[in-house]
DNA sequence: TTAGGGTTAG
């Protein structure tokens, strides 16, 4: 009664004096071990089922070792575990469908399947439980398609699915991020009759979350209200586990404003940490990471305190990384010290190397992977991709033969990393090589994605017609980020027959994308083919496509600053500008043109010259140089790629000026030093 | 006495 009860203390107590007075059996023996599992204290419920089997005088029976078995699972014990079948075995007990079932999990969840495969086999009886446990068994070891055959082998041998095994197989297409399979599985389940559970709706939700399948999460939702939520035997921490989902959801399907709706109708006491995790991380995804610092800073201070956990700390740092908010992003990081984070670290850590990297401070993020304890492929990746948007190739290439070195086995995104920090650091022929090695040597076979890296390496070298050559050589389609290289390579270069050709490709497919619009624009500007550029403008507005407009923020002393082109609208506007036409007539002193093509309009060069002097990333640096310590490095932040003039104009700034200038655009860092561009040209 | 569930990184 007490075990059931929950009272652990209460049963020891009376199992300890039944013991001492010797009137203790194989019944007790059992109750105690199930109180101790149902506890989650796996490891006292083996210490007592040792006892029992070699001090007590008992002799352990199907009951116990069903009992004992789930112990060893959760505790991935497959020594015990093994033991205890051989036990079963002796004793002849492995034939009750119970035991035979106890087994099959310990296997499964201890990740041996094939073992588990094989008590499945021998079993000369199954029942539904044993069909379950060996679908989830495979699907959660990501076997999955062992796991979706035996399903339908279930169909064949007319074995009825329950409501476990439906939602087993809707979570294992959930997970991997199948969220349109998982609603048909919802679907077919519906129709054979089963019932949808909480756990139903939760998996469900968690694929249409990653199908971004908005449509069927509503519809989700209303079976929530009608048939799962609120009902009177739920237990509440039941239902908050579906609202966490369909706040996942909508955050997901980019209907943040729901999803901040339903977050602000549960009161803060009735919020857990997964509640605050999913909202936050939900900003953080849809590009409102302001929104998720925010929302970051009222959790840790709000005054019904709930601890981060690592995957908070990790949505947290995602933000940071997205709007390159090194201060935050080292606060984060000192809270974490302070904090004692010392369980799944790897994850937060990788998230420490990329927000540390993006926010321009590669070294630091160095110094948190030399400092790790245990990496995984990620942390590697993690780090080399830092150094190639630093423009820092040789340092990407020298962590690649480490990592190879440590053992780790390179796959197709090692390559992706390892050929865009080449071709950011104009490493060509490493490249090239790197390219007809990732088959032959390494067995991982180039994908669209490694041809878009290529098209983009040979491109930004002046290779344009190598590239082109390559295009045509791809055993796939095309995708548009291919075409998208090739025509940002014949901007850079100005090569208007390629940029045509690309960008009509591009337009051919998706015809929504304004930066195809600006890049062409651009390169007939260059050309000084206005008439091409108002056609291409004329297209843009009959089709209602606006360019994004460029935006640039910078770390002030007083927070973060942001502007748009020809911005008046901060407070020391006034005293922003006089330091920008400053700046201007002594660079021009040093031999500065400013570069009118990149102004896009057809007006006299004199007013190009005025619109190109206020570009978002020239404000941006002026109020960096009124608010930053001298001596300390200005970061500025772009939303999109930044101008060739602005480029320029700031190249020659940080001959004149005592800061380092630090700037992040769309496409990778630059860092301006007395005079010249990290980048090299390579942009 | 056995089976299923939500949030994170390259």
């Amino acid at each position: 009664m007490y075990g059931r009860c929950g009272a652990l203390d209460d049963a020891r107590k009376v199992f300890d004096e039944l013991s001492e007075r010797g009137i203790g059996d194989v019944v007790s023996w059992n109750s105690i071990v199930a109180t101790y599992v149902q506890a989650g204290d796996c490891r006292n419920a083996l210490r007592l089922f040792d006892r029992m089997t070699w001090d007590s005088g008992h002799v352990p029976d199907a009951v116990s070792l069903v009992n004992v078995l789930p112990a060893c699972a959760s505790l991935g014990a497959s020594i015990q575990g093994k033991q205890v079948h051989a036990f079963a075995l002796r004793r002849g007990l492995s034939e009750d469908v119970y035991v035979g079932n106890a087994v099959l999990d310990m296997y499964a969840k201890c990740g041996m399947l094939d073992e588990a495969s094989k008590v499945f086999k021998q079993m000369e009886f199954k029942d539904l439980v044993s069909w379950n446990a060996m679908v989830t068994g495979y699907s959660q070891v990501g076997r999955f398609d062992e796991a979706l055959s035996l399903f339908e082998k279930m169909e064949v041998e007319k074995i009825e699915s329950n409501v476990v095994t439906w939602s087993a197989v809707i979570a294992g297409y959930a997970q991997r991020g199948h969220g349109h399979e998982a609603l048909d599985v919802f679907r077919r389940m519906c129709l054979s009759g089963s019932e949808p559970n909480i756990v139903t709706l939760v998996s469900l939700l968690s694929g249409c979350a990653s199908a971004g399948a908005l449509h069927q999460g509503k519809e989700t939702h209303c079976y929530a209200i009608k048939c799962v939520l609120n009902k009177l035997d739920n237990d509440p921490g039941d239902d908050l586990m579906v609202i966490n989902a369909l706040i996942d959801m909508y955050a997901k399907c980019g209907s943040a404003g729901v999803a901040r709706t339903m977050f602000d109708l549960i009161t803060p006491e009735h919020r857990n940490v997964v509640t605050w995790t999913v909202m936050i991380g939900g900003y953080a995804q849809q590009g409102e990471a302001n929104g998720a610092l925010k929302l970051f800073s009222e959790m840790v201070n709000q005054a019904n305190f709930i601890k981060p956990n690592a995957f908070t700390i990790s949505c947290g740092l995602m933000a940071c990384a997205r709007l390159a908010a090194l201060r935050f992003g080292t606060q984060i990081h000192a809270y974490i010290l302070r904090n004692q984070y010392d369980s799944v670290m790897v994850h937060v850590e990788n998230c420490l190397i990329d927000m540390y990297s993006k926010s321009g401070d590669i070294d630091a993020g160095r110094v948190v992977f030399d400092h790790m304890q245990h990496r995984n492929t990620i942390s590697w990746t993690s780090l080399m991709t830092g150094y190639g948007m630093h423009g820092r190739g040789d340092e990407a290439l020298w962590v690649f033969n480490e990592m190879r070195k440590a053992g780790l086995v390179p796959d197709g995104v090692t390559f992706v990393v390892v050929l865009y920090a080449c071709s950011h650091a104009g490493l060509v022929d490493q490249g090239i090589e790197y390219f007809d090695a990732m088959d032959r040597d390494y067995g991982v076979v180039p994908g669209v994605e490694h041809y878009a890296c290529m098209v983009d390496l040979l491109g930004r070298a002046g290779r344009l017609g190598e590239a082109m050559k390559l295009i045509k050589r791809m055993p796939m389609q095309p995708t548009p980020i291919v075409w998208f290289s090739l025509l940002s390579a014949s901007r850079l270069h100005g090569n208007v027959e390629f940029g045509e050709y690309a960008a009509n490709k591009l337009l051919d497919i998706e015809s929504e994308n304004d930066g195809s619009y600006t890049l062409l624009s651009n390169i007939y500007a260059n050309a000084r083919r206005w008439k091409d550029v108002a056609r291409v403008r004329s297209v843009m507005k009959s089709t209602g496509i606006r360019k994004r407009p460029g935006c640039s923020w910078v770390q002030g002393m007083k927070g973060t600053a942001t502007f748009y082109v020809g911005d008046w609208t901060h407070p020391q506007s006034q005293q922003i500008h006089e330091v920008l036409t400053d700046l201007i007539l002594r660079i021009k002193a040093l031999g500065y043109v400013p570069q009118t093509s990149f102004a896009l309009h057809d007006v006299d060069d004199e007013e190009k010259g005025d619109l190109l002097s206020e570009h978002s990333e020239k404000l941006a640096l002026a109020y960096g140089i009124l608010t930053t310590a001298p001596g300390a490095p200005i970061r500025i932040t772009k939303n999109l790629r930044v101008c060739g003039d602005c480029h320029s104009a700031m190249t020659y700034i940080s001959m004149i000026i005592n800061h380092e200038i630090i700037l992040r655009d769309s496409s990778r860092f630059h860092h301006f030093k007395k005079g010249s561009c990290s980048c090299k040209g390579y942009w």
